[in-house]
DNA sequence: CGGGCGTTTGAAGGATGTCAATGATAGTGG
DNA sequence: CCACTATCATTGACATCCTTCAAACGCCCG
């Protein structure tokens, strides 16, 4: 199956900012992340918008089955994807009920996600949103280690416009929360993008929630080997 | 498969605020609601909770592969659900690619639905969220009709508490905001869970949502056939 | 150097949460 | 059948977090 993954595949880029499917557009092709961040989001006709996910290294986009995407996937940073023509991809998971077994459950880790960001947004502060999400990138860049590593140091990967819409707040707020938390010694601010996590425990307590298990897992993995190979292959 | 189905289930009853899956339990069983409404709630330590999703007849409940659940199930109302223990469950997905099948356009179908929330939670006020909900209630009342048949009657199957926790605000906003909507000629009040829609034009226009599929497919039907017939096996 | 974009910072206002009291409704037991 | 109580819904006054508006600052790139 994998061989045929691979002769199926190939790349594409796209700089930052550029739309990789729109909102409402029927899915052409299906891929996983191979560098940089995409972000799923939604619109309203007034022009508000809410980022519904962001997918990192070896997270799998684009819906498999269902009809035409409800949100637009977007390079939040200039981006490689492994993609697949989506009737190709769909032809397989006839052949391999593995694979399909493999999506649903990538998208039963995504609904959970989904709701575990529904708590956030209804009934958490914009300081507990925060420290959630510096949590979340903790966790993806500690993927190694694991243990309470002290002096961690963490990339925002994202531009604060849009970690405003992921956390449903607006810009200012987060400056001004994130200025706040370096004041306490909860993190230190090295550029706008770079913090160092000072107090990890202090950052738990803030973002209020006992599990820290925000992330989703990452079932491309198991499927597709070692996704970062993807990269020689074409 | 439907026979199998049949053999296997078994029903259960509840009374209103009766906990049937509790959150990080290992699920047992899963099944389909046959009458009354089920919540799917989240809760912080502080005793905070979020709401995040309602199940109406014929919705499909309990994660069948997941581990254990990251919500819990309580009855919203009394409710009779039809029940299949989990383990007899999935090995019948085993023999029934079908099933699962079904099952994961059901979690896609979650997805979309959490995803619109997400939206809705993330930026928009609650005059916005409210003639949502409202509007999700209509269309699910007039499943038979469809065009915009006039004078629909819509019955609030859950508690203001529940619908605040559900729409990511308070009791009190709620009350307000549909005050509001009653004097401004919107809805008419009849008690306080029963309501006349009487501008349905207008009350999209409030909720902002340009296409109003809010609500999910009910995929149990296709693989289950007619529902309420199950009240009668048991 | 200048323009544009992203970020930060300040001041003011608003939508909504909080607290408290009242009114409505239903269930209970005498 | 009627108090009696408990829960839910409503209403008002007040507090506050957050948004909005505005301006300054820094940075990158032409």
């Amino acid at each position: 199956m994998q061989k045929e993954l691979v002769r199926l595949s190939h790349h594409r880029t796209y700089r930052s900012g550029e739309t990789v499917l729109a909102e409402m557009e029927a899915t052409s092709f299906v891929g996983i992340v191979v560098s940089g961040v995409l972000r799923m989001q939604k619109s309203l006709e007034d022009g508000r918008h809410q980022l519904v996910g962001l997918l990192h290294h070896s997270d799998f986009f684009g819906g498999v089955f269902g009809g035409p995407s409800d949100h637009a996937i977007e390079a939040a940073s200039d981006v490689i994807l492994c993609c697949y023509e989506r009737r190709a991809f769909e032809k397989l998971t006839e052949r391999f009920p593995e694979l399909e077994h493999q999506l649903m459950l990538g998208a039963l880790d995504e609904l959970q996600a989904a709701r575990n960001w529904l708590l956030l947004l209804g009934c958490q502060t914009a300081s507990e949103r925060t420290a959630t999400f510096f949590l979340m990138l903790c966790r993806r860049a500690g993927a190694d280690g694991g243990a309470g590593s002290a002096r961690l140091s963490i990339h925002v990967p994202i531009s604060r416009r849009d970690m405003a819409s992921y956390l449903g707040t607006t810009v200012e707020t987060i400056s001004r929360v994130v200025r706040e938390m370096d004041r306490n010694g909860v993190i230190r601010i090295r550029t706008a993008q770079d913090f160092d996590i000072l107090n990890r425990r202090q950052l738990v307590r803030m973002s209020g929630n006992n599990d820290p298990s925000v992330g989703r897992h990452t079932f491309s993995e198991h499927l597709f080997g070692n996704v970062p190979q993807f990269a020689k292959v074409n």
